[in-house]
DNA sequence: TTGAAACAATACTTTTTTGTACGGATTTTA
DNA sequence: TAAAATCCGTACAAAAAAGTATTGTTTCAA
């Protein structure tokens, strides 16, 4: 379970837009200076964020990006969908299989499907909850933050749940 | 953030040989067939599985492979570790980055790290938790266990620690 | 002892992901 | 109107992941 470098630079490039002043905008140029990357790969994050209408431009010169909403209004879910096309999530990974077989060998008892199922939804839940306006404040703050949803969590899969 | 194939496949078989009688084994063949998938390929993530030390081997006309410890005693990090090689988790998003900057450029003040070390930090303390023994029970009975953990942390999050 | 069936290991091919290059279209400004 | 700076889009190259092929070693059993 991997996080893909479109996910990476795509959310960081979108943070940037985020803490953009209002109705401002930031050229492709600019947020490859401030990301450190090329500006060729940044146009390719943009255009897919673009065409999910997450972000509007401004062409010709003196143009450039932002986003199409309030930073708040922009769940991070939203955004790494974007990017990643469409991810197979859920109940997708019945669909892999190589030549042999015509479908999962697992199909109908299948205790690996609902396994992923539970993480893949965990993060589908937590993403979308999480704006882009929750990345744009300073990094102690995020970090207690999410330092106490995970101890609240692991609290109640201490409790039992799991292991019995 | 996506399962790899390895990942998938490999703690497939492992799972077969979670549901093996004591004692006995289970060749490359005879899983590629339970699994339909091709025994070179089976045989790619047995041997990853070996080097971990999570399952011993028989080699020889009537080996094959079993778990080297029981079902219970593995955890499913264990497993996606092994097959993984080594998958960079934590902080090790701050060395990705492309050929202009030598460090990443959001060192000393970075909102999106926290994001997803709490994100792979949930997924290594879920998988460490579950183990192999889990996951040869029942779908009804995994898939309950999991949607009442799920419902438990979003519980947690609608608290109102993430939006704050 | 010899052949068959299995693991062991590496090399190879194919596919996907990652990242770059380049030509065209749009808008501002001089 | 023309140049400059920008977005737009696709095509291309490089790297990584996925999956296959092959050769070698071990063990059992006839």
């Amino acid at each position: 379970m991997n996080v893909t470098a479109l996910e990476e630079y795509g959310l960081r490039c979108a943070v940037q837009l985020a803490s953009l002043p209002e109705g401002t905008t930031l050229s492709a140029p600019e947020i490859a200076e401030r990301e450190g990357l090329s500006i060729e790969y940044v146009s390719k994050f943009m255009l897919l964020l673009k065409r999910a209408e997450l972000v509007r431009t401004v062409r010709g010169i003196k143009g450039g990006f932002a986003l199409s909403r309030q930073p708040a209004e922009i769940s991070l879910k939203e955004v790494l969908d974007a990017l990643n096309g469409r991810k197979k999530s859920g109940s997708e990974f019945c669909k892999s299989f190589t030549g042999k077989s015509d479908a999962c060998v697992r199909f109908g008892s299948c205790s690996i499907r609902p396994f992923w199922d539970l993480l893949s939804g965990y993060v589908e839940e937590f993403t979308s909850r999480m704006t882009l306006a929750d990345l744009i404040r300073p990094e102690e703050e995020i970090r207690d933050k999410t330092r106490s949803i995970a101890s609240d969590h692991v609290g109640q899969m201490r409790k039992g749940e799991l292991r019995s």
